[in-house]
DNA sequence: AAGATTTAGTTGACAGCGTTAATTTAACGC
DNA sequence: GCGTTAAATTAACGCTGTCAACTAAATCTT
């Protein structure tokens, strides 16, 4: 018999040594920056030897992706697990997506801002991202059950995961203009949208709620 | 005297040239994958004869950013001056808003999602970018004139932008679970985004709205 | 008419990229 | 030591953005 190959630990061991190496340089550099070359590099491997690991370089991505998705979802099942009163838990989420996009910023725009559209997202990332998003699913339908309120736990899910990505993506992209004034804008910002979030729960298919002017 | 340069004229037309090209190649194939070579040779020049008009790339792609928030501004603008109630303007440029995304996806993903954060934001692009939610801002304040409110107009247009970003980076990103419920699901999520805009106008520091549950 | 001067554009080259093919090195059973 | 198989390397390909040196054209001055 021949040499044997690594054993499975072996070789997931190996993998996520590379995509450590490889998100750090990510993370440093940007995606596009960073060269195979480099990666290798720093593990004392040449560049063509990742290919026994990886398919390419966008695939090395992907796994990456999807393991921050797979930590987002841990993150706000955190939330949904928590002993707070239902109630609070939507703004407990939205602090945890925004602390963890905020945290590891390259990770978060590694998960969301690259080539999408121009390919189709790959299907382990797209499980993972599903995922992460059933677990706002489950605290918005834990909200209408305990408020005994009728209500679309979808709807009101993609509400939220908007609200925070946008928040997000536009923090990270230095795109608010809250200059001087982040920390007193960020709170009262997620706290509206909170609000919207609960808002669209009791009046789900409200207009621009002529009602209160 | 030497040969004559280009009248500014002259200048514009094949800036404008090249950044058609670029957009249009950048649409197709996706900023990274559109090389100088390729954009050059469909205008029949050289490759090198585009740092004439621009530093590098990069500086072409900031142009096109700056085209493309100066145009989101005019149609926020429109809708601004628009005979509207000023109660439904919020709504009115949220549609506004993602029908520029939808309408020129590439536009909008290279507006946004590219490289931010690593290397700062060029001025040019930066001062086309305020003035469009500058649009927003002024919505909002004369939202809240009319209704006598008392309100920080800022904070109410990060949240409209914040809520529209969302929605359309998530919508172009294919990462909305809309699936086949698409139509009946993005009116409801507008109109909800629209109430929680407004509702942060009356309870600006509003928590999770605990009266109403 | 003949430079001189300045702009526009080209050609050629460079280092670096992701990736593939061919090859070498290493580890095992016989 | 041999065959066999896995792991990793080396060499190469075509591509990229960009720079330096050059040519072509157009105008003014003499």
């Amino acid at each position: 018999m021949p040499r044997p190959a690594y054993s499975s630990a072996e070789r997931e061991q190996i993998e996520s040594q590379i995509r450590g190496t490889a998100l750090r340089l990510f993370t440093t550099l940007g995606y596009r920056e960073t060269s195979l070359r480099a990666i290798a590099g720093e593990l004392g491997l040449s560049a063509t030897a990742l290919y026994r690991y990886f398919a390419n370089k966008e695939d090395l991505l992907a796994q990456i992706r999807s393991e921050g998705f797979d930590d987002l979802r841990e993150k706000l099942g955190q939330v949904r697990a928590s002993p707070a009163p239902v109630t609070d838990k939507i703004a407990l989420a939205l602090n945890a997506y925004l602390d963890f996009a905020l945290s590891r910023p390259e990770v978060y725009r590694l998960m969301y801002e690259l080539d999408q559209g121009a390919f189709a997202e790959q299907a382990e990332v797209a499980e993972a991202r599903r995922q992460a998003f059933r677990e706002a699913e489950l605290i918005a339908r834990e909200l209408l059950a305990t408020a005994q309120a009728s209500g679309d736990a979808n709807l009101i899910a993609h509400l939220f995961w908007t609200g925070a990505h946008g928040l997000a993506a536009l923090t990270l992209a230095n795109q608010l203009d809250l200059g001087k004034r982040y920390d007193e804008l960020l709170e009262p910002l997620l706290n509206a949208l909170a609000a919207g979030v609960v808002a669209s729960l009791i009046h789900p298919n409200a207009g621009a709620s002529h009602d209160h002017l």
